[in-house]
DNA sequence: TTGAAAGCGTTACCAA
DNA sequence: TTGGTAACGCTTTCAA
C-alpha cells in the first residue's frame, strides 16, 4: 500500500493526505480522521526511501566507531552510550547508522556519509588529542558531536567528563589516608582522556609536593590482563605502591588478583579506588553493594551522556546556525566502601 | 555534483554514465575510463537515497538489540558480533541500521523496518525458547538469520554454536578428574542457549549416574556479583562444590573472588572452567597466557559468528528462493592451563 | 481546504 | 554502444 493507492480509495489527491498524515495545519479536521483512519485499516506506512529523497533528508545519524585492531574485544562503553544515544534517536524518528572501522578508516567513513548523504549528522567518539576528524567534519559541513574532546577545544560542539577533576579527587583522596607511593593504571594514553586522567592524577601529587614516580604509571588497552601485569611489576618492585588508581573496572580486577597472589587484600593491605563508566559491569552496584568488590568508584553514567549527545546533535542538525555547545560534565565520586587505612608507616 | 551535471559535462547521457559507473558490460571501454575519471575529478558519489529509491533496495540490514531493562550494562557479546557483521557488510555495500530497543518493543521496531521498507534483512538475537519474532518476520517477508536458536529451529535460518555439547564435554572433562559435586553458574535461562547449556550441563552428570543437585545451580544475568554471590552460597553451604562450570567470564571472576576469600585458589583447591565468548575481555588469551587466570575455556569467535551470519543473511537476500541455511558450530575447548586435580576424597 | 503537477537523483527499459 | 524516458513514492509549490 502506498500513498497513491490510499489516496484513491478515500477519493482524495495524494497531496490532502500526505498533508493530513504529516500533520499539515490546511487539513479540515474531518478529513483529517478520514485519513488517519483509513491509513490505520490499511496499514499503511510512508515509504522511508521516498521519502527521504523528497526531503532531502536522510533522518538518519551516523556513529563511526574506530578500532584499534589491537583490542580483541570492543570497548563495552560504546554499547551502553549506543543505547542512550538509540533511545533519543527513537525519540526523534532518527535511525542509528553503526559503522565499525578500523583505525585509519574512519576518515574515509565519514566522507563516504558525508557525500552520498545517508545521514544527516554524525556522533564522534574516543577523541586523540590532535585528531583530524574535527577539520574533516567541519570541511564537510557534516554536523556532528564529540563525546570528549581534543587539544584544541574552542570551535566544535563536545561533551566530555571532568578528567582531571575526577583523578585529582581520587588521588587527592588516597593522599589524605596517608598514601604516598600511589600508583596509576591508566588507559590508552594517545586519547585525550586517558592523559587528562594522567594530568588529574599528577597534578595532586605535585600540590604535596610528590615527584612523578614513572615506575608507578603503566597506560595500555584496559584489559584485566593488562591490570594484572602491570600491579605485580609494581607490587614486586623496589619501591611499590600502596595504593592504585585506575581507569576501568577490568584492569582493576586485575590488579586486585596480583594483590592477591600476594596475599594482599583490597581495602586492607591495599587501596584501589577505580573511574569507570562500566562499574555496572561487576554487578548492579558494585562500589556500594553489601558484599561487592572493595573499590572505591568514580562514576558518571555512560547511558546518560549518550542521550545527551544525541540531544544535542539533533539540535545541531536542526538549527544548522547554532553555536557549538559545550558541555562539561562532573563525575560522582561513590564511595561505596572504606579503601583501607593509611599505610601504618612510610 | 549529482548524475545530470556530470553528465552534461561529460556530454553524455545519464544513462551512459551510470553504467560507466555501475560497471555494466555495454559501454565502451574508452568511454568508461573517461566517466570514472570525471567522477573523481569531480568528487561525485552517487545519491544513496534516490539510488535506494530508484532500484527499491535499502541496502541495509537491520540489527534489533533487545534490552531486558534488568542489565545496568549491554551484553557486550553485541559489541564484537557487530564487529563481524559490520566487516562484510561494508564489504559488501551494505549499510548497518542499529536499533536497541526494550525488550517488547522489539517486533514494533521489527514491523517498522518491513513497512517502511529501510532495511532489506534483519538479524535476530538472543532467540527465546519460544519466539514470536521468527513467526513474525516470515509473516512479513523480511529475509532474517537468527544467531542462536529457538526450541523449534526446522525452517528458518540460523546460526548456532554447539552449546549442549560444549557444556557435556566441559562437565565430564571435570567428572574424569573425579569430581563429583560440580555446580553450573548459568545465564537467565528463559535465553535459549541458558537451557541447552544447562541440558550438557545435566547430561553428563546423568551419564554418570549423578542426579540433579539444585543447589549447584543459579542462573542470572552474568555479571561478576552474579557470579559472587551464588559461588559464596555454594561454598558455605552443606554439600560445596569442589568445581564450577560458569556460562561467561563475569561470573567466574566472580566465582574467583568469593573462593579467593575462603582461602581457595583456582586450580589449586577448586576447579572453575568457563564458557565463553569474551575470554579476550580480561586479556589477549586469558586462558593460556602466563599468569593468565586459572581458567579452563571453552570458547568460539563471536566475531567469526557475526560475520558469517552477515555473509548468510546477505545470500539470502540476493536469493529469495534460497532454502533455509543452518550452521550448528563447534567451539574449541581450550586447555590452557590445569584446572587443578581432582578432589582426594569424596 | 483541496488538487495538479513539478521536483528529488537515481536506475532500468526500450529504441536507435 | 549510446540515449530518451518512464518509473520509484513521496513532499512541496502554486493554483484554484
Amino acid at each position: 500500500m502506498n500513498l497513491r493507492e490510499l489516496s484513491e480509495s478515500l477519493g482524495l489527491s495524494q497531496t490532502t493526505v500526505s498533508r493530513a498524515l504529516n500533520g499539515y495545519p490546511e487539513v479540515r479536521e474531518e478529513t483529517r480522521t478520514r485519513v488517519l483512519a483509513a491509513a490505520r485499516a490499511a496499514n499503511y506506512a510512508p515509504n522511508s526511501r521516498a521519502r527521504r529523497l523528497a526531503t532531502g533528508r536522510a533522518m538518519t545519524i551516523g556513529h563511526v566507531v574506530p578500532l584499534s585492531g589491537k583490542e580483541e574485544m570492543v570497548n563495552p562503553i560504546f554499547a551502553d552510550f549506543l543505547v542512550g544515544a538509540g533511545e533519543v534517536y527513537a525519540r526523534e524518528g532518527y535511525d542509528l547508522l553503526l559503522s565499525m572501522v578500523p583505525n585509519g578508516e574512519a576518515e574515509r567513513a565519514y566522507r563516504q556519509m558525508a557525500s552520498n548523504g545517508s545521514v544527516d549528522g554524525v556522533m564522534v567518539q574516543s577523541p586523540r588529542l590532535v585528531d583530524g576528524r574535527i577539520a574533516l567534519l567541519q570541511e564537510l559541513d557534516l554536523p556532528f558531536i564529540v563525546h570528549g574532546r581534543t587539544g584544541d577545544h574552542s570551535n566544535y560542539s563536545w561533551l566530555d567528563i571532568a578528567n582531571i577533576r575526577a583523578f585529582r579527587r581520587a588521588t587527592e583522596f588516597l593522599l589524605d589516608l596517608g598514601h604516598t607511593r600511589i600508583a596509576l593504571i591508566n588507559g590508552p594514553e594517545d586519547l585525550d582522556f586517558a592523559l587528562r586522567r594522567r594530568r588529574g592524577f599528577e597534578e595532586a601529587l605535585a600540590a604535596r609536593g610528590i615527584a612523578p614516580q614513572p615506575h608507578l604509571m603503566q597506560a595500555d588497552l584496559m584489559t584485566e590482563l593488562f591490570g594484572y601485569n602491570a600491579a605485580a611489576t609494581m607490587l614486586d618492585g623496589p619501591e611499590p605502591p600502596t595504593a592504585f588508581v585506575v581507569s576501568a573496572i577490568m584492569p582493576a580486577i586485575g590488579v586486585r588478583r596480583a594483590a592477591g597472589e600476594r596475599g594482599m587484600r583490597l581495602g586492607r593491605d591495599i587501596s584501589v579506588i577505580c573511574h569507570d563508566d562500566m562499574l555496572s559491569y561487576i554487578g548492579n552496584d558494585a562500589a556500594s553493594a553489601p558484599g561487592g568488590p572493595p573499590f572505591t568508584a568514580t562514576r558518571s553514567s555512560i547511558r546518560e551522556a549518550g542521550r545527551r549527545c544525541a540531544e544535542i546533535l539533533i539540535d545541531l542538525i536542526r538549527n544548522p546556525g547554532l553555536a557549538p555547545v559545550q558541555e562539561l560534565w562532573e563525575t560522582e565520586l561513590t564511595l561505596g566502601r572504606s579503601t583501607g587505612p593509611a599505610p601504618s608507616a612510610d
